[in-house]
DNA sequence: TGAAATGTTGGGGCG
DNA sequence: ACGCCCCAACATTTC
């Protein structure tokens, strides 16, 4: 009976990664509370892991926009605040007299680390901060193999996954529609726009985001793609998902990253559209991989705090990259000569978003091509991704290094030529991303790290000679990393 | 979730 | 009719 606890202590739900009222367990244990809810958001300056990228903060302003206009249909709001979240958590209690606290694990495991201690904080003032998963299919640590080990190999890890039952979803209960009870006093809050997360406009005046709007940042949006894809996509999934110049994957990544929906809310979305369906199997099971993949890094994540800076083999920590910052710049602005990897750096910088098997052929030449360190591609991913995430991002650079567990052997260097034959027949992709040179002079500034590398316009007025020979690459990758030191003394 | 080098086979042109 | 060569097509091995 909300309406017995209309005047009784509110509970506080702090929002971060999971931006969403459905399929949400903290969401769903304070309505069942019944007392008042105080939705909140807190933008902290200061965070414990690694600042969000200029791309994921676009994201990040659009998505709580959403959310508060969601909640707003629950004739709620949501409260925005700035600050040490232990400092705005304990305020906003006092003044409300709130004791309990519902939030998601972000399973980061700095921040993991970090909300220990604003627990014990908060704990200390008599307020309990209740950690709930929202985010991952199986807890990191609960899988391991016979010997006890966490898993280093994808395979056995899926398996493992499949027979723990955590991709079974039995049902999903329904968020009820009814208003949300208020407080008597509500908050006098920031908005949204206060945070300041909109990058810049460019010198031109233009919106640097524009190129973003193959995207719908929010739970209404990531239902959206949900739909379109498993409608039209997933019954030809195995067959064209590394086709850059098909709309043949689900766009789901960015969605994920922050919480809009949940992994089991997919699964079940899956089943239910497979069971009256049967050809869609084969995208299906495919599909459930992928999600697969994203659970694997998170438990790669939890082996190692540091994987976007530390290798997780760390026999590689001797790997002598070559250091080449006109390279290095040339493979930022999509100026490598390689028509592939720089289409897939201009879609980057343009929409915040690349194909997945692109993604692989782009970090492959940084990595094998120009022999530069896998951390300084991981960062500009990291930098212009609206799916930049902390444990997929680093996880998959590590995997194309060779650096990382289950990695791509040594040996396996694509061919940026081959690869655009084989995924791109036509060159349509390619074309929508380099319809002539130079383009690059009407792109803003947007990046945290690298704002120079755009500030002023390509001066060359034809697509530019490859940087570096395709065979020449090849042989000098395979000399380096053959006789890379220790390489025989690796043991897991 | 490679690519290139090397090996094998078989059809066809040709003296 | 036969052997020889060429080479595409495919398979295997190597990096």
């Amino acid at each position: 009976m909300p309406e017995k606890h209309a005047h009784s202590a509110p509970v506080i739900l702090w929002f971060r990664f999971d931006l969403r009222l459905h399929d949400h367990a903290g969401v769903r244990a304070a309505l069942e509370t019944g007392r008042p809810i105080l939705p909140l958001y807190i933008w902290d300056e200061q965070p414990a892991t690694r600042p969000l990228g200029a791309a994921s903060k676009w994201w990040l302003h659009r998505s709580l926009e959403s959310l508060d206009a969601d909640l707003q249909r629950h004739s709620s709001r949501l409260i925005v605040e700035r600050g040490a979240p232990q400092i705005i958590l304990a305020s906003v209690a006092k003044e409300y007299g709130a004791k309990t606290i519902y939030c998601s694990q972000t399973f980061d495991p700095q921040n993991e680390y970090n909300d220990e201690g604003v627990a014990e904080e908060l704990s200390a003032a008599g307020l309990e901060l209740k950690r709930l998963n929202n985010t991952l299919l199986a807890l990191p640590g609960t899988l391991c193999t016979q010997a006890g080990n966490p898993f280093r190999v994808f395979t056995p890890f899926y398996k493992a996954l499949q027979a723990s039952g955590a991709c079974d979803i039995e049902t999903l209960p329904d968020l009820p529609s009814k208003p949300w009870p208020r407080p008597n006093r509500w908050p006098k809050s920031l908005t949204v726009a206060d945070l300041g997360l909109k990058p810049d406009l460019t010198p031109s005046g233009q919106d640097w985001s524009q190129g973003f709007s193959r995207f719908k940042p929010g739970e209404a949006g990531a239902r959206g793609a949900l739909r379109h894809f498993l409608r039209n996509s997933l019954q030809d999934y195995e067959k064209e998902r590394d086709r850059p110049d098909l709309d043949a994957t689900s766009h789901l990544s960015p969605h994920l990253r922050f919480g809009e929906i949940s992994p089991q809310r997919i699964l079940h979305e899956i089943d239910r559209a497979t069971e009256a369906n049967h050809p869609l199997a084969s995208g299906a099971a495919k599909f459930r991989a992928e999600l697969a993949w994203r659970e694997f890094s998170y438990s790669l994540l939890a082996q190692q705090p540091r994987l976007h800076e530390i290798n997780f083999r760390r026999d590689f920590d001797h790997f002598e990259w070559r250091h080449d910052d006109k390279q290095f710049r040339a493979w930022c602005r999509g100026e490598t000569g390689y028509e592939l990897v720089d289409a897939g750096m201009r879609e980057l910088w343009q929409t915040g978003y690349m194909h997945n098997r692109v993604r692989m052929v782009a970090a492959s030449f940084l990595i094998k091509h120009l022999l530069i360190d896998w951390r300084r591609g991981e960062q500009w991913f990291w930098d212009c991704l609206v799916d930049a995430d902390p444990a997929n991002n680093p996880a998959s650079w590590q995997w194309v290094a060779g650096s990382g567990a289950d990695a791509a052997p040594y040996f396996r260097i694509f061919n940026p030529i081959t690869q655009a034959g084989k995924f791109d027949p036509k060159g349509e992709y390619r074309a929508q991303y380099i319809p002539s040179y130079p383009h690059l002079s009407t792109k803003p500034v947007h990046s945290n790290s690298s704002t120079e590398l755009f500030d002023e316009p390509g001066n060359v007025s034809t697509y530019p000679q490859p940087i570096v020979d395709h065979a020449f690459a090849r042989d000098r990758a395979l000399q380096v990393y053959k006789n890379r030191v220790a390489d025989e003394e690796y043991e897991p």
